[in-house]
Formats: C-alpha cells, sequence, structure tokens
DNA sequence: ACCTAGGATTGGAACGATCCACAACATGGG
DNA sequence: CCCATGTTGTGGATCGTTCCAATCCTAGGT
C-alpha cells in the first residue's frame, strides 16, 4: 500500500487533516515559510527547505484547495458542458476526446469539472459557474452555426477555449482549435480515386450544417481536382444509419456509382447495410468511406475506412491555448487547425487482403 | 439572451463580483441576513426575504463557491477517476453512464470532477484530492477482484459508493450498486433456447474475470434449468474481435452448435465477423447474443440483440446512495442490485421479420 | 407599566491559504 | 565598529462565506 511512497495516515483518521499551522509548528518555522516551500522553494535556504518537505512528507499535507482557491481566485478547474452522445448513431468521439483532455488538463495542475444543462438552453449551466467562481475557464465544444456560448462568454469577459471555429461570427476572437474536416474528406475521396473509383457519391448532412457543408466541400474539391463530375452524386441526410441505407440503394441504381464517401461513421454504416441488403462486398465492389473512426467503425465486419480526428492532439492544444488565455498571453494566433488521418480498412481497398 | 430570466450584467464586466457584503449593503440589511435568505429563507420575514430577493436577482449574485467551501468544508464535487476506453472494443458504456451520472449529480446540487491517474496505480489521484479537500466523495467504478481503491478509501473513510460489487472482500462494509450479470446472462440464455436453440454456446472472458465469472453462471443455470448439457460449449477469451471470430470458426465446426450468448458486445460482434465469413445468416441459422446495448451494437448489422445495463438507474442510484453517506445515514442496504434488460434485435430472431 | 418569551436580525470570529510590510540575520566594504 | 545590502523568516491582514452568541424588537401575560 505504501510502495508508491505514500505517508502513512492510519492513524490520522478522524482527525482533521493537517493545515499550513499545523506543518510550519512541527517544522519549527512560520506558516509563511511553508507556503514558500510549496510555491517558491527557491526562497529558502536549502537545509530549511529540506526539513520542511520532510515534515510536509510526514504529515501528508496538501494545501487546502478551498482556501487557496479563495485567496487566489484560481480553483484549477476547467468546465465542460457535457451532453449525451444520441443513441443510435456511432458518435463515440466524446469518450476518446474527454480522456485526452482530463489527461492534459491534469498535467498543469487542472481538473475537469463536469456540468449538466438544460438541453433546451444551450447557456444553462455556464452562468451559475462563472458567477460562483467555481471554474477557471471553459472547454466549449459545439460552436456549430448558431450556438450562443461562444458570444456569451466571450461578452462575460469569461477565459475560454472552443474546440470548434467560430463558423460565421465576425464579430468572434476568442482562440480555437478545430480539425480540418474539409481535407478529411479530401483524402478520403482521393483514397477512394486512388483504389480506381471514378464516380464517388457523397452522403453529407443537410444544407444547414457548416460542419457538414464543410466535409462535403473537401469531397467536391478532390472530385474537381480529378476533373471529375459530381453532378447527382451528392446526398443530404439526417445523421441516421437507415436514412443512409436507402439511400445507398437509391444511389446503386446508378451502376456507374462504385464508392461512397460519408460524412460520419453512423451514414457509411448505414451504406454497409444496404450493401449486405444487396449482395455486394465492401471494399471490392463497392468502396465506402466513413468519418471519425469511431468505435463501431473499428469493430464492424469487414472493417471500416475512416477519416480520424486527431483528438488527442486537439486536447493537448486546447489546454495549451487555455494556459495562454488564463496567463493572458497575447495569443501568437487566434486559431489553429489540426489535420485528420485516413485509416484504411477493409470497406476501401479493392485488393482482397 | 435574458429571456430565461439571467440578470443583466453587461455593465458588471471587469468589475468584481458581487459578495454577501455588497448585496447587505444594497439591501440596507446584514450579511448574515442574506445568508439566511439563501440557506434558510424561513428564518426571515417574508418581507425581508422578498426585499434581499430582489437585490439578489438585480446584482446577479451567487456565493462564491471556494469560500462557501471553506466554510462548510463541503465542496458539491463528486471525484471520479476517468480511464481510457480501449480502442478495438466497443465499450462504449462509459458515455452513457458518465452522462447519467452528471445529470444525476446535478440535481442534487453536485458536479462532476474527472481526474486521470496512472495506469499503474490504482489509487493515483485519490489521495491528493482527499488531503487537499477537494472533494466530497468518489464514484468507484474499476471494482473487480485485487482493485485497491475500495479498501483504501475506506480506509481513509472517504465517503463513496462502487459501482460493482465488492467480489471478494468480506472486509468490505461500503455502499455499492452493481448489475446482475448472471440474470443478463440468463435471459440472453433462455431467449436463444425460445428461438429453438438447443446447444447455446458461451463466449466468455478468461478465469481471473469476476464478472466474467458471473455472467457465465447465468449462462450455466439457463442451461442446466432446461435440462441441457454444457460441457465443451463454454469458451475463455480475452475480450478482443479477433479472438471471438477464431473462436467462433472452431465452435462453428460442431455443427449442432447454433447459437453463442456473449460476455460482450466485442466478443458478439467477432462471432458476426466469422459467420460472415463463412456465409452464415446472423439470426436465421445462427443466433447471436452480445452484452452492453453498446452503439456498435445498435448500428451493426444485421442488428446484434444484447443485454442492456440499466445505466440510468445505476446513476442515479449511486447518486442517491451518495447523499445518504454524506449525510450519515445508516444505509437502508448496504449494497443494490439492478437488472438488466433485453434488447431484441435480429441476431438472435429466427423469423425473418 | 413591566417583564418575559420568542422570533428577527446583527457583529465578531473562524475556515486555511496567500499577500504584504517589516524585522532579524548574515555578509562585506569603509 | 558601523552601516548599506541582500537574503530569510515573521506576524498581521485578507479573500467571502457560515457559525455562534448576543442584541433588538414585538407581542402577550400579569
Amino acid at each position: 500500500m505504501n510502495q508508491q511512497g505514500r505517508p502513512e495516515v492510519g492513524r490520522s483518521r478522524h482527525l482533521p487533516p493537517p493545515t499550513l499551522a499545523t506543518v510550519a509548528d512541527a517544522a519549527g518555522v512560520s506558516r509563511q515559510t511553508v507556503s514558500n516551500a510549496l510555491n517558491s522553494p527557491d526562497l529558502l535556504r536549502p537545509e530549511t527547505l529540506e526539513r520542511v518537505q520532510q515534515v510536509i512528507d510526514k504529515l501528508g499535507y496538501s494545501p487546502n484547495r478551498a482556501a487557496r482557491q479563495l485567496r487566489t481566485k484560481s480553483s484549477h478547474l476547467i468546465g465542460l458542458r457535457f451532453e449525451p452522445a444520441q443513441e443510435g448513431t456511432s458518435n463515440a468521439l466524446m469518450d476518446r476526446f474527454l480522456h485526452s483532455l482530463v489527461d492534459a488538463a491534469s498535467r498543469t495542475g487542472h481538473h475537469l469539472l463536469l456540468f449538466a444543462g438544460d438541453p433546451e438552453d444551450p447557456l444553462d449551466g455556464y452562468d451559475d459557474l462563472l458567477r460562483s467562481t467555481a471554474v477557471d475557464a471553459f472547454v466549449v465544444t459545439d460552436t456549430y452555426a448558431g450556438t450562443p456560448q461562444s458570444s456569451f462568454l466571450q461578452d462575460r469577459d469569461a477565459p475560454f477555449v472552443a474546440f470548434g471555429r467560430p463558423w460565421d461570427d465576425p464579430e468572434a476572437d476568442h482562440a480555437w482549435i478545430d480539425v480540418d474536416g474539409a481535407h478529411g474528406a479530401r483524402i478520403a475521396t482521393e483514397h477512394l480515386l486512388d483504389q480506381g473509383h471514378r464516380r464517388v457519391a457523397w452522403l453529407g448532412w443537410e444544407r444547414a450544417s457548416r460542419i457538414g457543408q464543410d466535409r462535403r466541400a473537401g469531397w467536391e474539391s478532390a472530385m474537381s481536382a480529378a476533373g471529375l463530375d459530381t453532378a447527382g452524386l451528392g446526398v443530404r441526410l439526417t445523421d441516421n444509419v437507415d436514412a443512409a441505407r436507402m439511400a445507398t440503394h437509391r444511389l446503386l441504381e446508378d451502376p456507374s456509382v462504385t464508392a461512397v464517401a460519408c460524412a460520419s461513421d453512423t451514414l457509411a454504416i448505414g451504406v454497409l447495410h444496404a450493401l449486405a441488403e444487396r449482395g455486394l462486398r465492401p471494399g471490392a465492389e463497392i468502396g465506402v468511406v466513413g468519418f471519425d473512426d469511431s468505435l463501431a467503425a473499428q469493430v464492424t465486419w469487414p472493417g471500416l475506412t475512416s477519416v480520424r480526428q486527431p483528438l488527442e492532439d486537439v486536447a493537448f492544444a486546447l489546454i495549451r491555448i487555455l494556459q495562454s488565455v488564463l496567463a493572458h498571453k497575447p495569443l501568437a494566433t487566434q486559431g489553429r487547425m489540426l489535420q485528420p488521418t485516413l485509416v484504411v480498412r477493409r470497406s476501401s481497398r479493392r485488393d482482397p487482403l
């Protein structure tokens, strides 16, 4: 139990935890000296530091966060409003992202505070935490057009970083990180063209989705760069397996269509369903590529090629920028775009290997 | 922006947030009276309460959490160590669970604090938060045999609730909630027997996993209740699609085997892969049931029947028990077992509908 | 009119850390 | 020997809230 060098505290059961004063008394120094030992050790004479350190370790002292927070006005907490994943879609991005974020935050001594909010009101929850000075900053994740969190927080001078660019808000001047969805769709499409496909269809979302438009633009640019026409090949759907399945059946009535790139794994899985129903082999006969590299894409048969967002990098970049924002440093760049990669699996490869 | 009744705070930019004293001055009462207005409104005369309330609303006052936490020694934070989902497995339980937990916690005025820990050391992280009194309590999720968190926290008198029963620790007397895995496997197996299958195989985990043993026991009990022999039908694997795929090929060399129940969706998806490779139709020819009702199970073709854990109920039960623990109320029951349900999809139905 | 009981309200102290101004101490130059 | 200089360490005040004990007020009983 104590192999990790944890202090013995068995006897301290039911005792109040040690405070600065306790440690100071035990070490024969003043409170301030102990505080310095923790916050600016270089102010102490080496031998004093050593002595104080030992007492700290022996008593298992850790500064009380509430007191520290009250004095320094910094909680070392980062707020994140946690929205539920929709059932029936394969979107398990959040899990990977969240873990990376927790990890990245912990490296700078921060913890993540999750809060819920009324789904009807995208601002619910932020306000309370802000007014009660419960968090140092926020990470905002849903920045699709029309969500007011960013401008709300900006108006309040609340420190925050967005995962997602400010799509069409010219007033926005907050820090952000985003993944280049157009580039993702482009490399997906190029990969299908490399496999010899000429008529590559696109399954995307409704017109209103900016993220969807961005990805679709990547498909279009790859097609036109190859001198190919996209007329009649782009389909707009809701993000739903069954909608994609039916749309695929319609698309495949045109026998020249031999590949489908999708705006999400959910849609791509719908395509695979349609292929199964028609007895067509994914990869060998019809090329399919999804988006997000969800767990479903990883385990689905025969393996779904997908565009993978560098969520680990996103998380670290978010935290790094947040540090600058909190330190009131001017930002080198207001936003930063990261590039996704393509994970190739069987659904897009013509060769059986 | 103000449709939700939020106070106007545009002018308060860059101003320090209002404090109790600010409000008290503005309302012409003492600090304590404002505090009472918030914490024990029944102590105030209705008209005083009304007046104070109005000032609070007008100034947009919210008590400073750090100060409150320092005084009351309660942070209203619940700690959860957040482990990464393994890539390549379909385990997206965490997402659903986490959201329910955030939701349940918020109803009692709590927030969730996520922290990371060294994967090598299951205790890492708990200690710091405890000593710095950063959280009121913990929710512990990995209680498979041999993990020391529970006894560690119990030794420290740290309030916590476990998701998972204390498998074989007779010393354990902490509160817990768990899902009856044996029952889940039993209803899964019974369902397959209902479909007319007689030789139902089991794909499970290695012997060391208590959860795995529990689920396997459910399969065995359903089989023996139906007077069926299980000899040679139980397989032990690591939780991995490919291992399950290969094991299935071996199992199906015995043509009498017509159904497979699995300890996880990951394994079940491996079974589906094997069926696809053999050209067998899931459901119509070979019945398959998974466990956990992951997103992958929901979207996979042709629909994977799976045992669904009532994670929403688990989350709410955890929070309710946590409240009792924090109030030092004696627990009515030390542990509570919730029953999973079976979500039937095509992979287990003989009729094509 | 006086006293008391009880509710409503108040000021001071405390939670445990950090900031601040100052005192104690050693060092070195005149 | 004394004072300037710089390093260490000290006690008091402070952050914003809640706890505590005491005070004010009003109404009711004698």
